[in-house]
DNA sequence: CATTACACTTGATAAATATCAAGTTCAATA
DNA sequence: TATTGAACTTGATATTTATCAAGTGTAATG
């Protein structure tokens, strides 16, 4: 495990507060991996040997049936994924891939269990990020069963609006096709979602997206911060 | 509080390990409730000032956005709601209402607090119950985005056939209107979605349910242990 | 027993969303 | 630079789902 990956893992929310005994013990069993674009990580059904963290890269949580498939959440540095699996060591729900070249660190989840045992504070992060992750879902299914596929997309421009400090232009993080997934539609219903939202002052070139009157796409989205609240933290998975 | 319903509160997996003098401490300052039908219990966006258990009755999760409204799951005997909120502390996301005659039991969130800290079997309970929780929102939305109200339907009542051990014939515990909403569509579709399922040995007589051919039902619904699957534990929210 | 209220159903229509089939743009690469 | 492929867009059409407007049935209530 490279050296300057540690300080960066310990001080995510899930490890911060851990005894430093303890979270060397954990970071020993670990290791870091480094993937292509386009790798799939994980599969949905498989047991959770393995609690993942991003620290470069992102990466796509995905899921499928009947051969459908749909984008559930993107996870950037420096988050973890499959937390939940890992601890009730269960099945992963979900499959994840990198969408571009990423470094994970790989925690065995029998050592993420031992921890979770041992240092109370660890324990206690765990059910913070626990809460979180479950409150994120659960905003995420309001917003597929009250909104139309519209209103979830003006909303969540207007979140990434506020993630990037207000600033009225600013570039789309995802691809098209990955944001319909997630946003419950098709990429073709996508675009004309797009266009049907040029009267509320949306510009969307390519990935250059402006917002020259947020209020304006305000009135339509009425955003919630029981819906589109980020909570504290910011794990969506 | 009554003398019969702290065995039954005990039992739950949620509070089976914990040492007896935190939970008799935890139960000190909880209370009961009785509760008439139809009554919102919690309003969503309140502060999360109780855990809440169900012991007799049930009770509706729901909730709103712009004039519309949606059932996001039923809470029965002896289970508990909103574990989430009370343990970040953080507003509800959820609306609670009585379906009917119902019998509650309530501690404050910030003595289950105290008890996570200083028990920690208890706290390894409530990761294990918010990982449950969250593993039930993801399947409900993977669902959602990847079946069609006529594939949710029949997945929903090979389910409901699952509970109740097999029979071919079974009662309805929920309203049609409620299920509707839960399964993310209008009751005038849920009717005729009951309809279109008749080809697949499906009788709905009122609130009598007949599958008198489950493996014809199953292979329209594609159950799968990834969606439909209840894990270990039963609770829903 | 009649009445009322309400859930549920049904049919007709409208709106939302998906699919299919071309195009277009754009970036990677030969 | 030309070529290729993939993402994205657009238009036409089909499907799914919602809405509206009557109905019917049923169970509680006067």
């Amino acid at each position: 495990m490279r050296e300057t990956d540690i300080p960066l893992v310990k001080d995510l929310p899930l490890f911060k507060d851990m005894q430093d005994t303890h979270f060397d013990a954990l970071m020993r069993g670990g290791y870091v991996q480094n993937f292509p674009p386009h790798v799939e990580l994980i599969t949905e059904g498989d047991p959770a040997d393995f609690l993942h963290i991003v620290t470069e890269g992102s990466v796509e949580l995905f899921a499928g049936w009947n051969g459908r498939e749909t984008t559930m959440a993107t996870v950037e540095p420096h988050a973890t994924f499959i937390l939940a699996a890992s601890v009730k060591d269960a099945p992963y729900l979900m499959s994840a891939r990198t969408l571009e070249k990423s470094r994970l660190i790989l925690l065995p989840s029998a050592d993420v269990r031992t921890a979770f045992e041992r240092d109370s504070a660890f324990a206690r992060a765990v059910v913070t990020e626990l809460a979180q992750c479950y409150r994120s879902v659960v905003k995420n299914t309001k917003g597929l069963k009250l909104r139309s596929s519209i209103e979830r997309l003006a909303n969540y421009l207007l979140r990434c609006q506020e993630r990037t400090g207000g600033a009225k232009s600013f570039e789309l993080q995802i691809e098209k096709r990955r944001l319909a997934s997630y946003l419950g539609m098709t990429p073709e219903n996508l675009s004309r979602a797009i266009k049907s939202l040029q009267p509320y002052s949306v510009r969307i070139d390519g990935t250059q997206v402006t917002i020259s009157d947020p209020d304006d796409l305000a009135s339509l989205a009425k955003p919630s911060p029981l819906i589109d609240g980020r909570d504290a933290d910011s794990t969506s998975a």
